[in-house]
DNA sequence: GTCTATAGCCAGATAGAC
DNA sequence: GTCTATCTGGCTATAGAC
């Protein structure tokens, strides 16, 4: 099970798009390309998606709800600040090396169209820092953690574990690593970053 | 001086050209605008530069090499550890507030075409990570700071610094800034920054 | 629902006058 | 060096047969 030929029509389009779109962005990617992977042709894209921008945007609705909940560990979980950054932090790195094109794609277009983020916003289940900011409170009260702002915690926090595979091509290139020493490199962050920022915050 | 009036065709050329791909990108840009920009035709473009692939190249080369002394700081400073990155996260910051699409340009591109990080490495003055790595080893051994693989504090000392400006839109929708408060947050980074790192790898 | 064929547009590149 | 005009190809989108 799971094989393309299983999928129907729209299925076997959406998953050609989110390859192509998601490698190549919006700009850079053709109708005539996800058509191909997806096995059908062109029109066939535009009666189930009606344009290009639709079909974009049925992609990057996809993508982001698939990345939400993975902020989850950090956000909304119950454990103490050090069992969330350990759990985030090797969770994420994790579903991130199956998906990799997934952050780059998502800030590159965000970035390009900020007004998507407003319609985001607008969805229910849009991560909100809430329940982190007042662990962070409690922590620093309890004497557990170093004071520190919690919007540049979380910031601290996601920027570690994100930038590994946006900036992959430049790191790569300034360590000296081929893909495979990389995934090495990415694999021993799971337990490096969230020591780095558990002895960032300790309280000494 | 300094007014683009002052400047040959080529210079100003090579400015709208600047303008126009790190906002857009190779793909999203067009040469009729950057035309426009530069207040020429597009014929002259084409003189100038011959295409757009070999415009872009120019234009990407020349952010490289802009952002690429700014790892001066971190990597071939004779001071400390400590005030290497203090400084460097200063500096770094401050450039970027003067520049904030170059990250995203360089990152961008990398990622779409890999190759051009080959060409790079080929020029003389492509960043490498010798000097840091022996300072690393050398306050270890002394015990100034806790044990930590050079090329993994590298990567943090990067992502920290450069995230914020990559993932702008999606801080600024996590944590309810708007561009002005935004500025503020990033410019409180420049002494946050330096002392997570450090606190992170202080010997205890 | 799925296809072929094509409309209609737009972008990069070039020819050629000045 | 700089311009206008135009070629050429490629792309999104649609019409219309089956």
């Amino acid at each position: 099970m799971g094989k393309k030929k299983d999928k129907n029509t729209e299925e076997q389009i959406l998953d050609a798009a989110k390859n192509v779109f998601q490698s190549k962005g919006m700009d850079g990617s053709r109708m005539q390309e996800i058509a191909d992977k997806a096995g059908i042709n062109k029109a066939m894209l535009h009666y189930y998606y009606r344009s290009k921008h639709l079909l974009f945007e049925a992609v990057f609705k996809n993508a982001f709800s698939l990345l939400a909940p993975q902020l989850n560990t950090i956000l909304n979980d119950d454990s103490s600040l050090e069992d969330k950054i350990k759990n985030f932090t090797t969770d994420y790195t994790t579903f991130m090396m199956k998906h990799p094109y997934l952050p780059n794609f998502i800030i590159q277009e965000l970035n390009r169209n900020e007004d998507f983020i407003l319609k985001l916003k607008e969805n229910t289940g849009f991560p909100t820092l809430e329940k982190f900011k007042e662990k962070v409170a409690n922590e620093i009260k309890q004497g557990k953690i170093t004071p520190i702002d919690a919007d540049q915690l979380f910031v601290n926090i996601i920027a570690l574990n994100i930038f590994p595979f946006l900036g992959k091509p430049l790191i790569k290139a300034f360590t000296h690593k081929d893909d495979k020493s990389y995934k090495v490199f990415v694999e021993k962050r799971k337990t490096e970053v969230s020591n780095f920022i558990i002895n960032a915050i300790k309280n000494t």
